[in-house]
DNA sequence: TTCCTGTTTG
DNA sequence: CAAACAGGAA
């Protein structure tokens, strides 16, 4: 069932085993792999799953926990999960093959956007642009120079995509958000784009259009902060009740600090004692 | 918007 | 070693 089309990966782009076919089953594989783990961890992985499950059925004819088996070295069995799970729904609902429509796509359990699009483009060669934080950030500094929000990205980038050659463009613009347009630490001089980098042509001016103008979530002060404090504490030893706002680094705020307290019991990690003493459970 | 979660990194 | 990361889900 799998086509070798394109067997032999062009030059300039690492020659990865998804990317020497076609077949939507392997490239769906290999993009809910690749959400979690970098490209050269997944290369062993993803030879192995697809050699025990070639193909939809074969997946969603096993149970869940073969699946998870398969996917050791990992992480993320969550999402191991979900893809078993998309097997399931592939072969109840659209005969076994992967769909080709982006709704359809999205409706498969860990598909989102970002994996919908790029089965469309790296399995059925659909000129659709795929835009992870990676293309976001090569087309904000080469393109805009400016910060993108994600419609406007999404936007900008299906217009760049070159009628006919979206399979190579994607590939190729995600490969030089791998090597050369990082995140951090940009390597211009080894980058293909050269001077033709709007951002690169200015001098690399701050602040870098690349770098997420929005931090993941304020930590300092977050309930996360304090919730962590609080299990660190507990690791230690039991934390009195008159003790848990000084454990949680809000001195001055004991309901706050109750209310993490009663998180942490109610997601099973605590229990208290007679007196309010938290321990862990 | 916030949470999830194993790996990478500064 | 804490924090950033990264898509998807809730």
């Amino acid at each position: 069932m799998r086509r070798a089309v394109g067997a032999v990966a062009p030059a300039s782009l690492r020659p990865l085993p998804w990317r020497a076919t076609r077949d939507p089953w392997a490239v769906l594989v290999s993009e809910v792999m690749l959400q979690q783990t970098q490209a050269r961890r997944v290369v062993a992985p993803f030879v192995a799953f697809m050699a025990r499950f070639p193909t939809p059925a074969r997946c969603a004819e096993a149970p869940l926990a073969e699946v998870v088996l398969a996917w050791a070295g990992l992480g993320y069995n969550r999402r191991a999960a979900h893809l078993h799970g998309a097997a399931r729904s592939i072969v109840a609902d659209h005969g076994g093959v992967v769909p080709d429509r982006l709704d359809d796509l999205e409706a498969l359990p860990g598909v989102g956007s970002y994996t919908a699009r790029a089965v469309l483009a790296f399995a059925y060669e659909r000129d659709v642009a795929v835009v992870d934080v990676n293309v976001a950030r090569v087309l904000a500094r080469a393109v805009v120079g400016a910060p993108l929000g994600t419609v406007a990205v999404q936007t900008l980038a299906d217009a760049l995509v070159p009628d006919g050659r979206g399979w190579r463009w994607n590939q190729t613009l995600m490969e030089i958000g791998a090597t050369s347009c990082t995140g951090r630490a940009p390597r211009c001089a080894d980058c293909p784009l050269g001077r033709c980098c709007a951002w690169a042509g200015a001098g690399r001016p701050e602040p870098d259009p690349g770098r997420p103008g929005r931090r993941q979530s304020p930590f300092e002060g977050s309930d996360r902060q304090g919730r962590g404090r609080l299990v660190s504490a507990l690791r230690r030893g039991p934390v009195p009740a008159a003790a848990l706002a000084a454990a949680c680094g809000w001195p001055q705020d004991g309901p706050r600090a109750e209310r993490m307290a009663c998180a942490l019991v109610a997601d099973g990690l605590a229990r208290r004692g007679r007196t309010g003493t938290l321990r862990l459970a």
